[in-house]
DNA sequence: CATAGTGCTTCGATAACCGAAGCAGAGGAG
DNA sequence: CTCCTCTGCTTCGGTTATCGAAGCACTATG
């Protein structure tokens, strides 16, 4: 098991403060992470099917993540698969004004393109 | 300037659809990209001021950061520094709750070690 | 028995990131 | 004016993270 799973309390990559929203940042700005948290609370799946979900993202890098979260008690694996615990569940419905927020993104986006094609 | 700042409504790294939730995840997943955006929420800084505040950050990831953000449109550059715009406080604003679930985290965290030390 | 599915591992190639050094320009001091 | 210092930013060689294809061991099904 890798050891160097970011936890609260501990320094973690760009920050040895180990205040706790900096090792949540650590562990979520890995790649993949928030995206296999966010497919993971649309339903639970098991590996090659989140790797499908992905499109093809590399079964290395998704064994890491999946061993990281799980380490960071962010979600579980059972016979039928990996699921959230109810710590990632919170975790997700914190991101969930990111969902709201990005749609406003997309709308000024398209504004700002708009006026210069 | 770098074409690949992930941009609402065209595809992004991990996924085709430009769904703008998955561009979010692309361009906030990069390393140091949330950090940034948290650090200039506290207050606008320059250049090498954000770079002692993320305790030396490699100088040519922070310009290549600065760019993708500043292209995205969350944060703009005077004279005094760089700033969030609206748009970028308003992430912010959306990143919030992470803040209190970190906490939690690292009070269910503290508790599922102190019982097997 | 064969076939197909699973979770997971290995490994060479590529892309991302690091860190130290340096450049050009804008001041301020002498 | 020169010298010094600060700035935003760039370059480049080395390290780390990620990719992608292949394969292993296991289970279930036919």
């Amino acid at each position: 098991m890798d050891s160097r799973t970011p936890r609260p309390g501990v320094p973690v990559r760009g920050s040895e403060s180990g205040r706790p929203v900096m090792a949540a940042l650590d562990l979520l700005g890995r790649r993949w992470a928030l995206r296999i948290l966010w497919e993971l609370s649309q339903s639970p799946a098991g590996f090659r099917e989140l790797q499908r979900r992905c499109e093809r993202m590399s079964s290395s890098v998704l064994n890491t993540r999946l061993n990281e979260l799980t380490d960071a008690g962010l979600l579980t694996m059972h016979g039928d698969g990996y699921q959230l615990t109810r710590l990632g569940e919170d975790l997700v419905d914190a991101l969930r004004p990111l969902n709201a927020w990005s749609q406003r993104w997309a709308d000024e986006n398209a504004a700002s393109v708009r006026v210069r094609p």
